[in-house]
RNA sequence: AGCGGGGUGGGGUAGUCAGGAAAUCCCGACGGGCUCAUAACCCGUAGAUCCAUGGUUCGAAUCCAUGCCCCGCUACCA
């Protein structure tokens, strides 16, 4: 639907007016409605609707949201909304495709009322599977936890809130709502091409899925963009996973191989297991608040920390004569190790699962708590030949998928380009723009035809200059060079010299275009060289 | 326009709620070291008007006010 903005009468669309002041528009608030596919004016009419009582659930709502945990702009959000005005809510839609609405053939759900309730549905599939009860999360005591994109905050913690409460269900814990994802800066869509596919794109591709797991939580705390461009994903792979996580595992493991073929004799130091302690202590804390990132970076930080003992404390050269204190360096570097990978386990799972065995563990990484990272490891356990776990994704490989996005988006571009009516796109001059044009007003001396041309004449122009301009003017079809002597004009003066029939012009006169040319002149006379603003 | 979130070295990013000496980390640049390890790792150097202006304070990236810019939402797109 398209019409017009009644707060600055520019063209705007739906509930927007995009182009001019960018207010948004209620419904009814566009003049002059117009369909935009078959150009009819928009009418009102009339049809039966159901309503969800969300008014009635405002006190509950204030008392819940001061509760809920997660992120303050979710929850700021939600509160402003729910302070100052909560209606009621149409949850009925007239579309052909939707669920429909009991009793109403004519009507479907509307998507946000039976969306979340698809959170219970695949909690039973699972917990069928499972040999678990799916009320024990919903209708028992548990720990419901949404993430979520910001763009959907007031659904998770006003509507879904709402619903849960009204129909007996427990309500969620925590809403973390996080920017948006976007490609290259540019927003994501896939209409403009600007879109990763995780099978087409990344796993078909031969990526492995714990790299964008790892690329996804660590790259920035919730409440901002997360930005994906193939060119940072290379290098936190590259610099991160690689280069400190993937290096010291492998260093310590594959030294550890080498030298002693089991994990060697001896405690490990205190210094080192208070390290880890503190280390634990850290990322708890940051993953009960749900800051990723900071858990993440905390992590990393062992890593750093690990490839740094292992560097100062020179094992390559105490195993040549110092059996005893290089296994203490080894036996501390391994539980390094052992505590990076339970650790890393919930953010890179598949990846940590391997590094498991490499450490000569048995069982599942994922069902280990943090604190076994302090439980020291077994002396003259064999430890097997480790393996490499993070390769380095070489520039070739980006480029190839850089090619294919800009081919992607190039695609969109060009198929956006057709389908959109052919409105030609004025772009917006700055006031700087502007000025750079000299134009003034001048008196036209004499004017004579040139000689060989229907359409040109040359017109010698007084602008206040010490010599009049010569000027060559394509409008002898419209006027008699004679006529023309002694009329005010307005002159483009900074017009880039040009030639035309051989006679040089140093100007363009300004005229209406309609169907010839309509010469502009001052509304009275004015001094020759007046400039024009 | 209203409401919410954000603006920090060349790029990215932490710190802001609970103000405190020279502002974190990664990349990039420059110099050095090491040789167990995937040209990896370690040490060091340079580089920041912490969006702007004003205020509070002994002290402000941090608190307050105003302004500018970016993003999200505004109940019938999901």
């Amino acid at each position: 639907m398209e019409g017009i903005c009644p707060h600055c009468e520019s063209p705007a669309r739906g509930d927007e007016c995009d182009q001019g002041c960018n207010r948004h528009l209620e419904p009814g608030e566009i003049l002059e409605p117009t369909c935009k596919i078959c150009e009819n004016k928009a009418e009102y009419r009339e049809q039966e609707h159901f309503f969800f009582r969300l008014s009635s659930f405002r006190d509950f709502l204030l008392e819940y949201l001061e509760t809920l945990e997660g992120t303050s702009n979710a929850r700021n959000y939600a509160r402003e909304w729910v302070n100052q005005e909560l209606r009621d809510w149409c949850i009925t839609r007239n579309l052909e495709w939707g669920v429909r609405f009991p009793g109403h053939d004519e009507l479907v759900v509307y998507v946000w009322v039976d969306a979340p309730i698809g959170y219970i549905s695949f909690t039973e599939e699972y917990c069928n599977n499972a040999g678990l009860d799916w009320k024990d999360i919903w209708q028992g005591d548990s720990s419901i936890i949404h993430f979520i994109g910001q763009d959907i905050a007031y659904h998770h913690c006003i509507f879904w809130p709402a619903m849960l409460k009204g129909a007996g269900y427990s309500l969620p814990k925590a809403v973390v709502a996080s920017g948006m994802v976007k490609i290259d800066d540019k927003t994501f869509s896939k209409s403009r091409g600007y879109v990763v596919w995780v099978n087409d794109d990344y796993l078909d591709h031969g990526f492995q899925p714990d790299l964008l797991r790892y690329y996804l939580a660590s790259y920035t705390s919730h409440t901002k963009d997360l930005n994906f461009s193939w060119k940072v994903f290379q290098e936190k792979v590259n610099n991160e996973l690689v280069g400190s996580l993937g290096n010291f595992l492998y260093r310590t493991l594959h030294f550890t191989h080498k030298n002693f073929g089991e994990v060697p004799e001896g405690a490990v130091s205190d210094k080192v297991l208070d390290e880890i302690r503190s280390t634990i202590q850290k990322v708890t804390v940051a993953m009960e608040e749900y800051e990723f990132k900071k858990a993440i970076d905390i992590i990393m930080g062992l890593s750093a920390y690990g490839n740094t003992y292992f560097q100062s404390k020179e094992p390559w050269h105490l195993i040549k004569n110092d059996r005893v204190a290089c296994a203490g360096v080894v036996k501390d570097c391994l539980q390094v190790a052992k505590a990076l990978v339970l650790l890393f386990e919930p953010v890179i799972p598949t990846k940590m699962n391997e590094a498991w065995g490499h450490l000569g563990q048995k069982g599942d990484v994922s069902q280990m708590k943090y604190d076994e990272g302090l439980v020291e490891l077994e002396s003259k356990r064999p430890l097997p030949k480790p393996a490499i776990l993070f390769t380095k994704i070489d520039d070739k490989k980006i480029d190839e998928m850089e090619v294919i996005m800009n081919k992607r988006i190039a695609e969109a571009m060009a198929k956006e380009e057709k389908s959109a009516p052919q409105v030609p796109v004025i772009p917006v001059v700055t006031f700087e723009e502007f000025n750079t044009m000299d134009i003034r007003v001048g008196t036209v001396v004499s004017a004579e035809a040139i000689k060989g041309s229907d359409k040109l004449l040359k017109l010698q122009i007084d602008i206040g200059e010490d010599i009049p301009r010569q000027v060559v003017a394509g409008i002898a079809l419209t006027h008699v060079a004679d006529e023309l002597v002694g009329r005010q004009i307005i002159l483009l003066a900074n017009m880039k010299p040009a030639k035309m029939f051989g006679v040089e012009s140093r100007g363009m006169i300004l005229a209406a275009d309609e169907n010839g040319a309509v010469l502009l002149q001052p509304e009275s006379k004015v001094e020759n060289g007046t400039p024009i603003r």
